[in-house]
RNA sequence: GCUGACGUAGCUCAGCUGGCAGAGCAGCUGAUUUGUAAUCAGCAGGUCGUGGGUUCGAAUCCCACCGUCAGCUCCA
């Protein structure tokens, strides 16, 4: 490389190579702010960092490798991440103005923004926020550069002797060779490594906008620091949408949509339990159903007890390691709580599997549940359907030769893939690794991690690497599924277990006529029935496709003299399965039609004189307004039933529908 | 569990510094007989989350508990 000599003693002349090809040659250290002025002013005053050979630096932050030379402005997306640290910093220095006792814990950007971490006696109110906030655009004025100091570790220990979180961080650094840097912005001095960008005028566009405790170092036997969340673009326009897109979330939140469209409810006596409607039920049955069916050919579904004694939980290592998350009964007889409702189906599971003899031949036997979990969470993470106490999973075991690893999850992961594909959701993949609290030798981890690395690889398909995430009894391959506004939630799951054969004793008799231990797959395709239908509502903004709706078609007639007619055809497609009710109150048609549409069925059918007479529908698609289309009752009817059948996504959801909104 | 905020009619929310609990929608009754997002009128509906305390007087102030929410931790 140009970089020069492969001896340890640093270069002392650079090669910076521009991105028209020319080159330039810099003394070792020096600073790229110089490099930028010596290509424009104008360049200088947009640049926001710079990336050499790709690693990204701050212009104040000597040069000390050769290699492409490229200035990043607010066009590339790498200086975003470095404007929302320097807006960290910014914050940090507010709130210390305001706010002299506060300790600084730790302030980086995040995906959609950046936060700080302060302790403080009082906890901060919104009150707190807005005077933050107001601070912050005082910073920004005063246009404080950022100055950066590269310091030995006794002396970064003088500097931050008032604050006890920074000096635990210095403890870090003791032995390394690491450089420690520290950058000023006026009156306020922090332990970072950089880059940032030139000074505070830099920030303009930001919004505070939570604050919220947060244990240091994410450990809950530490103490709990004060977090302040904010967000901060190049762009108002870019702010303003990302605001835009927090109050599209709230509309869509399944939490008030299960409410509008009256889905589930959520009582005080059973936190974390969900009272399904009967509507919700339609929606929770036509799921199960549908998993069902798609797994009727390979799968054996099996109805095992949710009650087992504490034995069973020692062998499967629940007890050791997931007592705490488990609900346990107490035994009158033992007086002791040494039974457990299930928090996994995994044991029972285990324990069939291994009442009968297996051949080789037999392989992969694949066991399917859906019966309900419990789960004692931490009541602090209850949350709507996402996070529950009780739930079901869509939950199967394969049992299989370790030969048959990659085939298997080949087939699991299309069998997962195309179930999303159904709802127009797409995933994301995530390969889990071992855990610090887990079970079973290092061997069987290695073995475990490489097999279904291996087969993960085999498919071809990009995946994320998620170090220290796997179940304590495997690694695993994540489904991560985006809804339609950007947020990511676990839902499937395809787990490799080599601990549970050994611990159950699990067993086939291979082609040698000798016993053999099989390799089991942890899969569920949901997650759970209660998530996924969180993230369903959530992405079809309540607006199911016709096969899920609870409603699918409702019938209006215009007037009393064509309700006969119209009932005679709600019974024609009730009779065909078709979910239609009809709705002949005695309102004007407008309110009927609203409450259809705020309701979100898919299809309203208005019947009056000409239809009646004609035999026709005059059809209204949920949230297509006026727009009706005239229609034979039987083309009405093939329609649907055919679009049910195919599970179309059909009618596609109107998701600006401002329906919402007129009924706050 | 931890930190903070919140809890008023079925729903969405008013109710400022303590002084007789309100609105809209939904519901019920009646009138109206409706052609694609709210017809009109009347009626009814609340131990102000629960339990204590302060006060002549508490939805309002204080404490505890329960629940929900935002995060943290954990997780499908």
């Amino acid at each position: 490389m140009l970089a020069g000599s492969p001896s340890d003693a640093p270069p002392t002349t650079l090669v910076l190579t521009l991105p028209d090809g020319s080159t330039r040659e810099v003394p070792f250290g020096t600073f790229p702010r110089e490099v930028v002025a010596t290509i424009g002013a104008r360049l200088l005053q947009a640049s926001i960092a710079v990336a050499v050979d790709g690693d990204v630096q701050d212009l104040m932050t000597p040069l000390r490798k050769s290699g492409a030379f490229v200035v990043l402005t607010d066009k590339d997306p790498r200086a975003l991440a470095v404007m929302r640290h320097s807006a960290a910093h910014i914050l940090a220095t507010a709130v210390r103005r305001l706010r002299p006792d506060a300790h600084i814990g730790f302030g980086p950007a995040i995906d959609d923004g950046f936060y700080y971490d302060f302790e403080v006696a009082q906890p901060f109110t919104p009150d707190d926020l807005d005077a933050f906030e107001a601070e912050m655009r005082k910073v920004i004025a005063e246009k404080y550069p950022f100055v950066r100091e590269e310091v030995s570790l006794s002396e970064a220990r003088k500097r931050f002797v008032d604050d006890p979180l920074k000096l635990e961080r210095l403890d870090d650094f003791e032995g390394s060779d690491e450089v420690i840097s520290t950058y000023t912005d006026g009156p306020f001095i922090d332990l970072c490594r950089g880059p940032h960008v030139q000074d505070s005028s830099y920030l303009r566009h930001f919004k505070l906008l939570s604050a919220a405790g947060a244990y240091w170092r994410g450990d809950e036997k530490r103490q709990m620091l004060q977090r302040i969340y904010a967000t901060a673009y190049f762009k108002k326009e870019d702010l303003d949408a990302r605001l835009q897109q927090l109050e599209e979330a709230k509309k869509r939140d399944h939490r008030v949509l299960g409410k509008q469209l009256d889905l589930f409810q959520l009582f005080p006596v059973s936190p974390g339990g969900v009272f399904w409607t009967p509507k919700g039920t339609i929606v929770y049955n036509t799921l199960e159903a549908f998993v069902r069916e798609r797994q009727h050919e390979m799968f054996r579904e099996i109805k095992t007890p949710l009650l087992y004694t504490k034995k069973l939980w020692e062998q499967s290592g629940h007890w050791g390691k997931y007592r705490e998350n488990m609900f346990l009964v107490l035994d009158k007889e033992t007086g002791e709580h040494d039974m457990s409702l299930k928090p996994m189906n995994c044991p029972s599971h285990h324990l069939y599997y291994a009442s009968q003899r297996h051949s080789y031949r037999e392989l992969p036997i694949r066991y399917v549940t859906f019966d309900v979990l419990h789960r004692n969470e931490l009541s602090g993470a209850l949350s709507g359907l996402t996070r529950v106490r009780q739930f079901a999973q869509d939950d199967c075991h394969v049992y299989l030769r370790e030969d048959q690893i990659a085939d298997e999850v080949q087939l699991l992961m299309n069998f997962i893939l195309s179930y999303y594909d159904t709802f127009g959701l797409t995933a994301r993949l995530k390969f889990a690794t071992r855990p610090a609290e887990r079970i079973g030798s290092d061997e069987l981890w290695d073995r475990a991690e490489a097999a279904l690395r291996a087969a993960l690889e085999s498919t071809g398909r990009a995946y994320e690497l998620k170090e220290g995430d796997g179940a304590f009894y495997g690694p695993k391959i994540d489904f991560d599924v985006t809804d339609s506004i950007g947020r990511a939630w676990q839902l499937g799951t395809i787990q490799l277990d080599y601990n549970a054969p050994e611990r159950f004793d699990l067993q086939y008799t291979g082609e040698d006529n000798a016993a053999h231990r099989p390799v089991v797959i942890h899969r569920a395709v949901s997650g759970s029935f209660e998530r996924f239908i969180a993230i369903l509502i959530e992405h079809f903004a309540g607006a199911f496709p016709v096969w899920l709706s609870p409603e699918q078609v409702r019938v209006l007639p215009i007037a009393p003299d064509y309700n006969e007619h119209a009932e005679a055809f709600v019974r024609r497609l009730k009779a065909a399965g078709i979910r239609a009710h009809l709705d002949a109150r005695n309102e004007t048609l407008n309110y009927r039609v609203r409450e259809g549409e705020m309701q979100k069925v898919p299809y309203m059918c208005v019947i009056g004189r000409r239809e009646a007479e004609e035999n026709t529908v005059a059809l209204r698609v949920r949230g297509t307004g006026k727009k009706q289309e005239i229609l034979s009752t039987d083309a009405f009817f093939d329609r649907v039933v055919d679009e049910v059948r195919t599970r179309a996504l059909t009618p596609m959801a109107d998701a600006t529908s401002d329906v919402s909104e007129a009924t706050a």
